[in-house]
This record gives C-alpha cells, structure tokens and sequence, in this order.
DNA sequence: CCCTATTACGCAACGCTGTTGCTAAATTCT
DNA sequence: AGAATTTAGCAACAGCGTTGCGTAATAGGG
C-alpha cells in the first residue's frame, strides 16, 4: 500500500471524496450545496464535479428554477457505477453481499461453513459465492472494486493478518488478504467484523454520525467504535471486546480467563431465562462506554439481541437516560441497526468503497 | 474559527507540522531524515526547511560530513522563538507552567485557590500568576502565543465554555475561553484537564505514541485518550469519566447515582488502608480499557497515585500481562507520566502550541 | 419588446505547493 | 587530476484551488 503524502494529488482525492459523501447523503445536490458542506469555492466545486462526471460516478439528473435566474444544475451518484462485494465470515456460516455505490445492499446471501472451516475451505466458498452473486446478479457495466472481509480476531487489519480467530483452530497467522486476493484475483479488504458493522452505521447515517459505536451481541458480545469520524481498531487491530470487560468484581469466572466479564454475566442471565436482567447488563457496559468515550449514538445489532429487540433497546434507552449528569446537552441516541444481519457484510463492502472513493488516510510521520 | 479546507494553504501548514514535529522529536534533523520519516520529496522538504528557517522556528546548527559527498547541513528547533503558559485549575489549587517550543517546561508555580472560587477570582489569579511568572522569565525575544487551559469539566472544548465544575457551584455554562480572552489579552485555549494531560504525554513520545491513555488519580479518577494520532474528546467533551464505570455490579453506590464505580470501590479499599486492593481495582478498569480500545500505551498520573506510584504501577503492569490473550503481538506499555505534577498545564500549553504549529484539522463535512 | 435585476455557471489567469529533471558543490579516494 | 559519491539548489513543470470577470438564463417592470 503505497503512501499518502500531503500534495495536490492528495487534495484531488480528498476534495471529491467530500462531493461523494455529500452525494451518499443528501441523494440530489447542486454545486452550492456542496459550497455550504465543504467549504471550498464555487469554482473548486465546479472543477471537482467536472471531474466526477467524466469518471462517470455522478451525473447531472435534472435542474432546480430558482425563479429569477440561471436554472442550477442538479447533481446525483451514479449508484450503479461501482459496486462491492462484502462478506461476513462467522464461525459457521458466510453471508456474502453486494453493494452499489450509494450503500444500497443488492444481494445477500448465507451459506453454511464446515464446522472449524480451514482457510482453503473459505476460500473456496467465497470464490462460488461471488460467482454465484455476481452471475445472478448483472452489474449493467458497472465495476466490481473489490471485496471486503469482515471476520472474527483478533486479526491485524493493516497487514491483512489474521492473528487467530476464536473458536477456530486453523487460523494461525494467516495473510488472509493476500491469499484471498490470489484466490479471488479481486482487491480485497480485511477487517474485523465489527469495525465493518460499524462503517456500516457511518455509511447510513452520514457526517453526522459522530462519536458512535456499534454493539453486536451474536456468539458473544463486541463493539465497533467510530470516533473522530474513522473507525477506531486499536493499535492491534484488537479494540472491541467490550464482551470482556469486567462490570461485576469477583463475579462468574470467564473463558477469557478474567471474573466477571459482560460477557458471562449476561450469558447466565439468559439462560436462566431473564432477558430482563441479561439487557440491563448491557445496558450497563453501555453506560461504560458512554462515560468512557461520551458518543452520541450507541447502535444495537447481532442475532442473539435480535431475538428479543425491545427488551435490549429499552433496558439501554433507560440506562443511558437515568444516568446522573444527562443533561440537555449531553445526550445519546440508541436505535437498532436498520441493516439486520447484513450490518457486518455491507460494512465490509462499504470498506472497499471507501478505500477507492473516500477520504484519503494521510500517514503524518 | 476560521474552517480549514483542504487547499494549497493546508498543504503548508501541514507539511510544516510535520518537520516540527521531526525537530521535536529528534533533536537535531537532516533533510534526509524529514524525507524518510514524512514520504515527501527531498526537493520539497527544503523548499519547507527554508520556510520555517526565515519564520525563526527552526535553525541550521551543524553539518555531518559523510566522508565522501557534500556534508549534509543539521537543522534544530529554536525553543526558544516561542512560549505558551499553561494552567491547570483544580479545585483549590491553580498550577500555571511556562513551556517552549520544544516542549521543555521552563517555570511551574502553584498558588492556592478559594474554597468555591467564582470566575472572576479564576481570572484574577490566571493574571496576576501570567504577570509573576512572564517578569521572573526573561522570554529572551520569544513570542508568547498563548494561554492554555486544563480544566475539571464537564465542559465544551469547541465553544470555550465551562458547562458545569464538579464540586464547584457558581461554573454553569460560563465562557471562559472569551472572557479569560479578553482579561488576559491572549489567545486561550480550553479544554478538559485528562485532554490536556494526554496531550502532553503525545509531546513526550512522538509519533511513535499510538493510541495511548492517561490515567489520573486525583480527586477522583479520571482518564485522557489519544486515539488515531489525536486527543479523542467525544462528543460533548465528556469522555474520560473512567471512574465512574461499573466494575463491580451491585457494588457500593457512587457519588454520581450508578453502583459500583470504579472511583468508589477504589477510595472504599484506599480509605480502608488496602493500597494493593486499591491498585487491583485501578488495573482491572485498566485492562477494561484495553479490551475496548486496544492501546498500545497507559500512562499513569495524579497526585493520589503518586502516594504510592509503584504499587500502582506493578499492579496494573501485571494485570495487563497477565491478561489472557496477552502474546508477543499484543502488548500494552505502562509507565507513570515523567512529567509528574505538571504533566496538565504543561499539556495545556502544548495544546496552545499545537494550534499554531501543529497540523491542521480539517473540518470535512 | 426591451432593459434591469438576480442567480448560476464557465473561462482564464493567478498563486502556491510539491515533483521532476538537472546542475553545482563538497568531499574522499585512486 | 579526475572519478565517484553524497548533498543541496535552481528552474521548469504539473496540478489544484482561488480570484476576477464575463456569459447564460430567467422574471418582472416600464
């Protein structure tokens, strides 16, 4: 992966990755909506929109009559232009999907992996998976950028490494982009699945999803953090397990080798049957979080939590309300994922969009 | 504030930051050495060498003569072309610090507060301390940029407003930063003290200081974060209240509503005379952080825990080791703050520093 | 119907920064 | 003395956003 120093090629990059997010978000734009977002002149917009359109991913769709004056033209994503394959690899199962470049999901599908799978088995099913997806799916001349993994760890995202994958054996140290990308003869993308659950967030709600994370409760608990508007991994791509964090000192012993983790705390309160109990535990690592990292949005998501959506939505909801110190300015909005059990898969593929279009990471020193 | 786009003049202040930051972490520097750390062309790091020599900020000091080859010429920092003061207003106490361009706090002076002090009397001694401490220190021609300030919250870094002080009454949304402004007649900088603190430990170490977190035992237990190269504030600039999370489910009630904070089991073990319990309870919301965040640094602070800083510092080392998962790849390093005492204010004017010489936060959308 | 006012867009030149290509300087060694 | 090596500087170029200005497209009033 080759540098990204601070020169003209990187404004280029940068300035039209804002119109693209500008286009994700509001659908239609003008040049002057894309002034008042970013901030450049009216002229720089203009450039940067020229530019877009010969790539052919905006095009004009129509004009706006002010009444006295020049007509506007009016802007919109060429959402069937670029397209992305994502995949969420969890213990037994793959859920492949596709996804344009407005973030709409075109295609999802689940298929079932051996149990304690070996890389050359996911390997092989995700190569019939895509060829299945993108044969019964005709991109119209629209190009596949590549593919995006959202996997189990812990796993070093920046080299494409998984480091191990719990509750999976065969998965030590491998260079799974590179032999993926072998394999699949795509770009590929590797991270960990809530990172990509919580890109997936970011897509939907747009520049105004601040401080964020995602909590997925699905074979265990984890969060996926957006802070300072990028996806927060870690120094070893190993942040989020917040499932392993201790809220009740000299509690149940876990497998993680510590006492009193969320994770068994909640896990016991489930099965003795007392969902009650099992959301009010998460509600209070919630508020942990909050209290930690003061976000403004806190999404819900995964299969087990979706089994019983309300009682968790309104165990944290009141959490996060009765604490001491919200005020009118201190508050956090809690909501489901509106992407079910694609959240992880789209994100994946939103991650390779990203890598292609959005805002180019500067490596500083 | 004026908004920063992304145009030839953020290409600028960017690319100077960044031999700033070379110089400051270095010591002395070559043009060879900005280019292998920053990735840009020789060319253009002379052309940015002689930008910042003509400003004064930095200066040829030397040459290496290669053997053969023309002698490479040494560049250093001026420290001394530019000051910021910075203040850490506590509760009862004001400790304000005199700090130069390299980060090298030169005075630090500690004067009382009264009980409950009202914003003028914060005022009156932020001025008369600035006027003891700018006539004991000759500034020798250097520039005083500004005041930075570390403050007990909650409070709005973005606005310069003090939302509410804990333990202090008359602190509901007063705008310190425009009032201490206009009485000092200096730029003012305001944030949040743990903000400040964890600032100055990213001074301390450089660009090699990931993503990191400054722990605070002091009148409370607080924690400062530095994630993906910058001071993580959340949303409403409340992160970092660490020791009010849960660590012990239906432990004592806290002071702030919730049970069994990570604050009250501590003071409860503290007050009991149990120093190595007390420090257990620290480490476990310590290795918390690290399941959440995966940080690569803590660092551990404040008065109380200067009290005893080696139990502290053992019992949270070996926590963090100890913790399952720990392998090879996935290590924490745990130190107390070399800048002791100071380590807030100092933090503060690096901050003030920072927002003339450091790089420039674009505001994307 | 013509002219003015209003709103938007495009052209051209400019300003600035980093990159590219090349030359000069300063040394050591053969 | 000349070649080799390492560094620095000059000049032109490339590219992007900004500035300044003119053109286009409309509605309404005289």
């Amino acid at each position: 992966m080759t540098r990204i120093t601070a020169d003209v090629t990187f404004l280029r990059g940068y300035n039209q990755a804002l119109v693209m997010a500008v286009g994700r978000t509001v659908g239609t734009f003008e040049r002057s909506t894309v002034v008042q977002a970013t901030g450049l002149t009216p002229q720089a917009v203009s450039k940067v929109i020229a530019r877009l359109t010969v790539d052919g991913l905006i095009r004009p769709t129509g004009v706006r009559r002010p009444g006295v004056g020049k007509p506007a033209v009016v802007y919109e994503l060429v959402p069937h232009s670029r397209y992305a394959i994502g995949a969420h690899v969890a213990r037994r199962t793959l859920r492949l999907v596709l996804v344009d470049l407005a973030g709409t999901v075109h295609h999802s599908a689940v298929s079932p992996l051996p149990r304690d799978f070996t890389p050359p088995q996911l390997l092989d099913a995700l190569a019939s998976g895509i060829k299945a997806m993108t044969g019964v799916n005709d991109l119209g001349g629209g190009q596949l950028t590549g593919v995006g993994i959202g996997m189990i760890g812990p796993l070093d995202h920046a080299h494409g490494l998984v480091r191990g994958a719990h509750g999976l054996r065969h998965w030590h140290d491998v260079p799974l982009r590179e032999i993926a990308e072998k394999h699949l003869g795509l770009p590929v993308h590797l991270d960990k699945d809530v990172t990509a659950g919580i890109t997936a967030e970011a897509w939907r709600h747009g520049a105004t999803f601040g401080d964020a994370a995602l909590i997925m409760i699905e074979s265990g608990i984890g969060g996926g953090f957006w802070l300072g508007g990028t996806a927060h991994r870690g120094a070893h791509t190993n942040a989020g397990e917040f499932g392993h964090t201790v809220v009740d000192l000299n509690g149940p012993r876990c497998v993680c080798g510590r006492h009193g983790c969320l994770e068994i705390v909640h896990n016991h309160a489930a099965e003795a049957g007392d969902v009650a109990r099992a959301a009010r535990v998460v509600a209070v690592g919630v508020v942990n979080l909050l209290q930690t990292l003061d976000l403004a949005h806190v999404v819900l998501a995964g299969a087990d939590l979706l089994r019983h959506p309300e009682a968790y939505l309104a165990a944290v909801a009141e959490a996060v309300q009765a604490d001491v110190r919200r005020t009118a300015w201190l508050t956090t909005k809690v909501t489901l994922s509106s992407l079910g059990a694609d959240v992880i898969a789209a994100g994946a593929a939103m991650q390779v969009l990203d890598q292609h279009y959005g805002i180019p990471e500067l490596a500083p020193i």
